[in-house]
DNA sequence: CTGAAAGCGCTTACAG
DNA sequence: CTGAAAGCGCTTACAG
């Protein structure tokens, strides 16, 4: 009934706790023999290892942390967080790393579960998401020093993995240009993020070096009823955009409102493409074009800085791979 | 630098370890003045439990579990995974408890989870999701011995919170009353699921006792499709409905497409009510009433069932509040 | 190549 | 009311 120990299979191999121990850790100082001898009676027994014991020896709890920040204001990032804990878990599963998880309410209590995880040695690492520029968390972490991987910005002492942002709207770019758009508009929320004002910056460059005309509609709301309003006056500008370029799913909702108002086929008379995915650009008529940020791929390459880290590498970054455009009705015809 | 560890306090203390043990754990063979003696000391050093070895001492490793099945089929239950996460989350932090989380891809690997945080003592218990009649999970837990709390149907040998199925649909079923509706349409997926079982029996009753008149259509794909066929012929029966209630919100999408094509408007002509609410409901024209299911509340209550068991209470069962409606424009008109 | 021993930080019978 | 001691299961210098 009782779980075997070392000392255990110590005993029926005929040997010291030491060896068993070393055996098992494949560390050498153990004759071959030996080790087959001690590795046979492990499994003949149903030896696992207590984690917890082998923590207060080595310090090490063998699980990181991720804490999910201010849920009150997350309720579009449940698919992003859902699809990027896959994504972690998988390649965590690989170095037998557990994942231990905390919700925040507020940033104090972020913090507040950092340093209660490394005080009491809960987790060996964490994950940050939502970085932003001269994030406070950077410098709390490395003053206690607590391994850190910030997902989406670099920071001065953590590794991180960034998205792909310049590579997303090049993506979009190329479509829209090869199905024969020469006129843009890109309906972006605010540019106080790091992450929206280097999406601007790549479409800016990818238009002027094509001779594409574009505007960008920045400082709105992430809403529908912005969506609509913006593309209301986008329609009655000088240039009439080919294509409505959306920083997310809610406001191409609202774009696509519009367009109807002013009796135009979103996906003929104008192409509508949102950089954000949901169940949303599925199930709307007509099925909006949204590029696929795969959370979950993010999630693999973070859990990987991670366990370098764990395993002594200098923090380091890491990219996402290209985005993938997928095309729907709101942008699949004129090909030209 | 160092943390200090109970006989740093009790050295500065000038007591035995035992004593800062007691101390601190509130037993009592302590007198006061040295008790507070102690914790000022412990305070003062900025003394924090090393629940490593806390753990090995008293084989428990306060954490528990949550094991999200099989993740490929759960694109619809994001939101409700991520409440629910919230929830456990709260109360658990009241009673100190982690949580370790795991997205399994198979019940294989479901399984295999469990018997790996019980033999490596890792989690003190978990929370099964998706409960089906005879789970093979609750042989499983009660065989090796791990508290379990299942969320959404009785087990036999484990803990349960329950979803108030009967009284979702009573809140529906007086909403249209109360606004004058007497012919109704349930169009349910398959009857075999325990909850939607419940509620078709909870449903029936209250027509019954109310001389509605009520059609059952059971059998039907979760797509928007089938609800739009459904609804289609429900508008060529005999008795055509005044009100359509739909199990989740893809289907009553159909259903107020199939209104739209009869030139019905939904909210007038026909109320909607969907048993699920998402984004979707809030986003789509016109927008769909659905019950406010709050997986956060389940969510705390299962931390509350399991922190009970933990604390050596025999398991047993909680049932959710009573949901709440909301109601938006597909079901707000003709009060009287 | 191998074993006896101390230690990780806490808890808990057991004696005083 | 209080202390000395053993133990939880593993790791790791240290001696052989």
């Amino acid at each position: 009934m009782k779980r075997p120990t070392i000392r255990d299979i110590a005993r029926a191999a005929g040997v010291s706790p030491t060896a068993v121990s070393f055996a098992l850790n494949g560390k050498n100082g153990i004759s071959e023999a030996t080790r087959e001898r001690i590795l046979n009676a492990a499994n003949a027994m149903g030896w696992a290892p207590n984690p917890v014991a082998r923590a207060l020896s080595i310090s090490r709890s063998h699980a990181v942390g991720l804490v999910i920040p201010r849920p009150k204001s997350a309720h579009s990032s449940e698919r992003f967080f859902f699809h990027f804990m896959l994504g972690l878990q998988s390649t965590l599963a690989g170095a037998d790393l557990g994942l231990m998880t905390h919700m925040s309410t507020s940033e104090d209590d972020e913090l507040e579960a950092y340093r209660k995880w490394w005080a009491q040695r809960r987790v060996d690492g964490v994950f940050v998401l939502d970085p932003r520029q001269d994030d406070p968390r950077d410098s709390l972490l490395h003053d206690i020093g607590m391994p850190a991987v910030f997902v989406g910005d670099v920071q001065a002492h953590s590794g991180a993995v960034l998205a792909q942002d310049a590579g997303m709207m090049r993506v979009i770019a190329e479509h829209l240009r090869e199905r024969g758009k020469t006129s843009w508009a890109y309906i972006c929320g605010r540019t106080s993020k790091t992450h929206i004002r280097l999406r601007v910056e790549a479409l800016t460059a990818y238009a002027q070096a094509h001779g594409v005309h574009l505007q960008v509609v920045a400082e709105t709301e992430f809403t529908e009823h912005s969506g609509y309003i913006e593309t209301n006056r986008l329609l009655a500008s000088q240039v009439v955009p080919q294509a409505l370029i959306f920083e997310n799913e809610i406001l191409a909702l609202g774009g696509i409102q519009a367009l109807a108002d002013n009796d135009m086929k979103p996906g003929r008379d104008v192409f509508v493409v949102s950089c954000e995915d949901s169940a949303i650009c599925r199930i709307v008529t007509p099925a909006i074009s949204a590029i696929d940020r795969d959370p979950s791929t993010l999630g693999q390459h973070a859990a990987q800085v991670m366990i370098d880290m764990l395993e002594g590498a200098t923090p380091y970054t890491l990219q996402e791979g290209v985005p993938h455009l997928i095309v729907r009705a709101s942008s699949a015809g004129n090909r030209d």
